[in-house]
DNA sequence: TCAAAATAGTTGCAAGTGCAAGAAACTAAA
DNA sequence: TTTAGTTTCTTGCACTTGCAACTATTTTGA
């Protein structure tokens, strides 16, 4: 009689388990990192501003496609964003239901400041990488996606 | 008079902005499974669960090591999976500041039922990887980890 | 021996997120 | 035209999480 022995995974074996880390702790040195420098911003609030400034005037949808949040969340953010006085909603007079959302002067102004601070984050956790590694590192990322998708 | 361009870096070349996704996904896609088979767990309280069965009477603030989560969570996991009646919490003699966690009966049987669930759920998002790529992929992401820990 | 520090666990709060439902506006088809 | 369906955005709710503060117990070291 043969037992089928079923190979038991370790956490330390997941690739998940590590993203779920890196994810929180990269999440933690940027708020510190825009904390430290008076940004006022949480990281998703910079990511959407800084979306909004390369896409100026598009509607919320695709301000949320584009930084892959759903729509409350998207909303929200923006909203937030408007309170400070970053950005500004528009109705777009050819179809009333959607928003076109512009930076504000305050906003560009912010986005300046903040760009040298972010590229210097964005490099901790890939420091040592090759160039070339970075690139396979992201196609492993792209393909693990797509095989959720 | 030269210009020195910054380099400005798309979301796109973000391995975090990867690993949200992934992240998120998997834990939707791993819900799911363990819904479908009325596991009535939640992903977190599945791995606290075998964490606890692999180290029976361990305490909790160990449970929370081996998961990497903070003692808050870890408490109210357990204490899901107490009122499930999966595990019992008993005060250590030795020191009565700690708990010892045993998985019970019904705890014991529930992880042999779903260990072929998650198995399955598991292999989802590195389909197509070979071992090499997939060793290679962890060893990327601990090294990611390391510089940001 | 006793006060201070460290450790285990719990609780409350603020903030974020996912999901479902709903309002308003637009589109398409009968 | 009018009805049904779609799209955009908003709101509410349940749930999770991270953080800080707190209790109880044990350990340390003066």
């Amino acid at each position: 009689m043969q037992e089928t022995k079923i190979q038991e995974q370790r956490l330390e074996q997941l690739p998940v388990f590590y993203m779920e880390q890196i994810v929180r702790q990269y999440r933690y040195m940027a708020t510190q990192a825009l904390k430290s420098h008076q940004a006022g911003l949480s990281v998703d609030q910079w990511v959407v501003l800084k979306q909004i400034s390369e896409n100026n005037g598009s509607s919320q949808v695709e301000i949320g496609n584009s930084t892959v949040k759903d729509a409350p969340t998207t909303t929200r953010i923006i909203d937030q964003l408007v309170n400070k006085h970053l950005v500004s909603k528009q109705l777009d007079p050819q179809d009333r239901r959607r928003y076109m959302v512009f930076v504000t002067e305050k906003g560009r102004q912010l986005i300046e400041r903040l760009i040298p601070v972010v590229q210097e984050y964005r490099q901790v956790p890939v420091q040592g990488f090759s160039a070339s590694e970075q690139k396979l590192f992201i196609s492993l990322l792209q393909r693990m996606l797509k095989n959720l998708g």
